[in-house]
DNA sequence: TCAAGTTTTGACAACCATTTTCGTTTTCGC
DNA sequence: GCGAAAACGAAAATGGTTGTCAAAACTTGA
C-alpha cells in the first residue's frame, strides 16, 4: 500500500462517521498534505474494491466512505446529524430479504440495508 | 396536475421499474413528444415530493423513479437485470430497525431498505 | 552509483446528471 | 378576449467524479 493509500485510509479512520472524498481532501490539505483531489479518488477508489472501506450514497447521490472494523457484511446506523455511524449486524434481516426473495422467485439476492436517526449526543440539543 | 406532468407520470406508469429522468426524456421524445428534459426533471421533483413517486439512488448516484400502488412506506425488490420492481412490506424489518435504534439511544429512526436479485423470468437466460 | 523502465502523482480538462436562468408560451380567472 | 400567473424549454452554470498526460518518485539491473 502506498503512502498516499495509507494517508488516505488514515484520514477516514480519524473519523467514525461517513465522509466524502471532497471531506477527505480538504482534511489532509489542511494537514499539510500536498496531495491531489484525483489522487484521493484514486484511493478511495481502490480501498473500496479491496473491501477495506464501505461506500453509500447520500441522498444527494454524493458518495461518502467509512473505515469499518469488520471487513464482514454488516450495516450502519448513522446520525443524521454528526454522521457518526455504528456498525450493525442482524440475522433478522438477511433472513428476512432471503425470503422476501425466494417468494417472487428471484436468485442472486442482495440488499441494502441503512438506518437512520440522531444520535443520543446529538438528541441533547 | 398539468398535462406535462401528467405525461411524465404516465410514461413511468407505464413500466413496471425504475427509469431515469433521462430515461424518461428519451421515451417522451420516442413517442413524438416535445416536451423538455428540465420540465421532465421539475415533474418528477414534484411527483417525488407529492409523495406520488419513489426515488432510490443507483450504485452510480443517478437518481431513478418509480410510481408504486401504494402510497405507504414500502420497499422493493429490484431486478438487477430488467429493474422490474415488486413491492414489498414487512413489519419484520420495521420492528427490527426500530429496536435497534432504541438499542443505541438513537431518536427519531427511519431506513431505508432495499433488496436486489434476478427475476424468474431473467434468471431463465 | 547510475540510467532506463515502471508506477504513482497531481494539475487540468472532460463528463454527465442535475439545477438555474431567463425569455417565451400557455393556462386560467374574469 | 385580456392580463396576471404559472409552466415551458433552450442554453448556460454547477458540482461531483473520471480521464488525460506530463512530471516526479521509486525499482531494477548492471
Amino acid at each position: 500500500m502506498s503512502t498516499r493509500r495509507e494517508a488516505v485510509h488514515q484520514a477516514l479512520t480519524a473519523s467514525s462517521g461517513f465522509r466524502s472524498a471532497q471531506d477527505l481532501y480538504a482534511d489532509l490539505r489542511a494537514d499539510g498534505s500536498k496531495i491531489g483531489l484525483t489522487t484521493v479518488y484514486r484511493a478511495l477508489q481502490a480501498l473500496s474494491d479491496s473491501g477495506d472501506v464501505d461506500v453509500l450514497r447520500t441522498d444527494e447521490g454524493e458518495a461518502v466512505y467509512r473505515a469499518c472494523d469488520t471487513e464482514d457484511h454488516h450495516h450502519h446506523l448513522v446520525c443524521r446529524v454528526c454522521s457518526t455511524a455504528v456498525e450493525i449486524e442482524g440475522p433478522t434481516v438477511e433472513r428476512w430479504t432471503a425470503e422476501i426473495g425466494a417468494q417472487h422467485g428471484f436468485t442472486g439476492v442482495t440488499h441494502t440495508v441503512e438506518v437512520f436517526g440522531t444520535c443520543a449526543e446529538c438528541s441533547k440539543s
